[in-house]
DNA sequence: ATTTGACAGAATAGACCAATTATGTAAAGT
DNA sequence: ACTTTACATAATTGGTCTATTCTGTCAAAT
């Protein structure tokens, strides 16, 4: 049985096997998965491109481990949003998704996207899911111990709403303050119905 | 001066260039912008090559026609369902979405749509504005003399967060039931915050 | 009005080859 | 634990060439 330690806390050391992923994201961001050389995530690390080789099999692996890296950081991300002190509910709302959504002008963002859910389909599968369901508890907080007043739509429902309108006014509009106003309309209209406007 | 008539009733028989139109239509849908040939399209028209050339000075100006057709089609496509007969508010508004929306597996869309925004860029920014129009005014309707009920949200806003609701879940769901689930809890949201809902 | 046949020039697709670059493995060195 | 150097193989890029297709225009025919 390998001595497969889990990092027990958040604040343990990171491994230079996470260093490398660190290191990797933006690379892949950047350049997309094609035109991501080994090469080049070994330099943003400072490391020789074989020692990448010690901690990753291969490219895809690699990749693998970044995708997963982001993932996790884009529902940390959307988390700490929802929860942020000094914001009203609608403002933290509009935080989650303005802050986790992918930025603008990545014309890799498809091919990037597309080599993801061929290489590690659940992780692209989850994102989206994952973070309805941190918009959804937040939901619930906010209700309090007031009953959801909708018969026909769920709690997760009206996240995935919320999510789904994110996504298309972010296609529709050009410039952030468009995307900024169309989301503000989306978002009081969903806690108009669920009745978290006073 | 050219005696430019128009058309005075939709009922008058169609100008063979409508013809044309109406034959290059599919076409384009199907194969895209480069790969659609003045021979296909006119083909499809059962007409010569030759005989487009009267009709039109070139390809790009089919395209432009056949681009502005597409828009005036999908806004009576709207329009139609909204005022449907038979049918609750809500399935009138899901079936606006539902039938307006640009079918799937379409690989060329992207295609199509890049020439034709920087071919007739006017008419691409507007088909969407027309059919939240359509939407606003079907809400409105609804409404009848009460009082719309939001104070920071306009009717055209919450058209507009369907839209984009619609948008987003369309590239979110794979098959179109889910689809249909997750517009069906949009539209309740809406409805609901509206007050539109019994 | 539309067709047929014909045409020059532009664009596209396919094939092929050479040069470069990337991946993954290995061995020896610090 | 990582570096350096080296290497075989695969993938990518750039270039050139040819063949084909497409556009847009013309003239003659019905």
């Amino acid at each position: 049985m390998k001595t497969n330690e889990p990092r027990q806390h958040a604040t343990d050391s990171p491994t230079r096997r996470d260093e490398i992923v660190a290191a990797a994201v933006p690379v892949f961001l950047r350049f997309g998965y094609r035109k991501t050389s080994m090469d080049a995530v070994a330099s943003a690390a400072n490391l020789s491109r074989q020692a990448v080789y010690l901690h990753f099999p291969g490219k895809e692996a690699l990749f693998a481990a970044v995708v997963d890296s982001l993932c996790q950081s884009t529902v940390a991300l959307a988390h700490s949003a929802l929860w942020r002190e000094g914001l009203t509910l609608d403002d933290q709302l509009l935080a989650a998704f303005d802050e986790t959504m992918p930025d603008e002008s990545m014309e890799l963002l498809a091919e990037l996207l597309d080599t993801a859910r061929s290489l590690v389909p659940d992780a692209v599968a989850n994102i989206d899911a994952l973070i309805v369901g941190e918009v959804a508890n937040r939901l619930r907080a906010a209700l309090g111990r007031r009953k959801w007043p909708l018969a026909d739509v769920t709690v997760e429902e009206a996240a995935q709403v919320l999510q789904g309108a994110s996504y298309g006014i972010k296609q529709q509009t050009t410039d952030r303050s468009a995307y900024l106003a169309g989301m503000r309309s989306a978002i009081e209209l969903v806690l108009h119905a669920t009745g978290l406007t006073p």
